[in-house]
DNA sequence: GTTATTATTGACCGATTAGTCAATAATTAT
DNA sequence: ATAATTATTGACTAATCGGTCAATAATAAC
């Protein structure tokens, strides 16, 4: 009983998305969101809302699709140290192709908006909690007692936390490979 | 032969400094900077620049006071475990006081200006290395082989960013105090 | 076909953006 | 005192910012 809309949701939110992974919330304007999706500014405004909405759905699509990768890699086959050492490797082909400079979009929230948004804080806590819960039963076969598998989970996350600064600042690979082998290295 | 400013050039740095950190370069707008210096806009472009030149400025003077205070740190009295021990508790206090959201500018930078900017890349890099340097020389008397200093201070480096990272998204001080434990524990 | 509902469109809004500039003021060298 | 030089001031700009809205279009229910 009503109008239908002309675009495909799922493609809007993937551009959308790519836009605020790209270049940040605040260097992002609605123009570059208007351009980047071809819908006209009163037709996102009244389908998703403002700018922070659109910020929202953004990172909920960047959960639901990237990061929900991580998980289910994280949940499917392989020894321990493979999949931990396939979230670093990510990082590090991501920094030598070097054709998209976003880094992880979950990190430049984490910087730029959690401090200033609580709803973007939860939503970027909510989704950490979630990978590390998955890394935690990745490697959870691999502990071997003083270990914890939950510290470790955390030691992780921080880690690959960390190489995507360095990979964004433009520090030398071998740091993030290093950072790769410490984490790996007590697993199997 | 000339008019003498009348501001102080260190109080000022001070102030821009501490406005970039807390809000970042794009969130920050030139009347903040006006506002927080108190100088006027003509004032300002006169002896400094353009808004990217004041926040080139305010990365060095982080990198002369901050940076240099962690270096002086790492190069000072104690052994390597309680040095690196503190860069970690430096990232845990400010969470627990929360009266500041800045976290770490050069953090800060690498996320959101390195990508975008090659002259902030350089500054950040060089930064970074200098860092990395003063923790490799304090951590080197306390490595044994087959452990490697310039591979483990890279580690840490790597770690204390993604300790910046977690700390802004309010994630569980838990995480930091464990990845502080995961990096002193093969010193000594 | 009429009505109700929603989507699309593009013009429009006031506020803010980074940056400029001519006038004025304060200093030093002569 | 005068000239040269630089700092301060505040008004000014054109462009862009996020956001709104009335008009129009397209659909489904009746």
């Amino acid at each position: 009983m009503a109008r239908p809309r002309e675009f495909d949701e799922a493609r809007v939110k993937e551009v959308l998305m790519k836009v605020f992974w790209e270049k940040g919330y605040e260097a992002t304007s609605m123009q570059d969101l208007v351009d980047a999706t071809g819908l006209l500014k009163g037709s996102l405004y009244g389908a998703f809302g403002g700018k922070q909405a659109l910020y929202m759905i953004a990172l909920a699509h960047y959960d639901h699709t990237r990061i929900q990768v991580g998980i289910d890699m994280l949940n499917g086959e392989g020894s321990a140290k493979e999949k931990v050492a396939r979230l670093f490797n990510t990082v590090i082909e991501a920094a030598k192709t070097g054709l998209f400079a976003g880094g992880c979009l979950l990190c430049n929230a984490s910087i730029e908006m959690a401090p200033v948004d609580t709803k973007i804080k939860n939503s970027v806590r909510s989704t950490i909690r979630r990978l590390q819960a998955a890394v935690e039963s990745a490697i959870e076969p691999a502990i071997k007692p003083p270990a914890d598998a939950t510290a470790l989970s955390g030691v992780i996350i921080c880690a690959y936390f960390g190489a995507r600064v360095l990979a964004k600042a433009g520090a030398p690979l071998q740091m993030i490979v290093d950072m790769r082998e410490q984490c790996i290295k007590d697993l199997d």
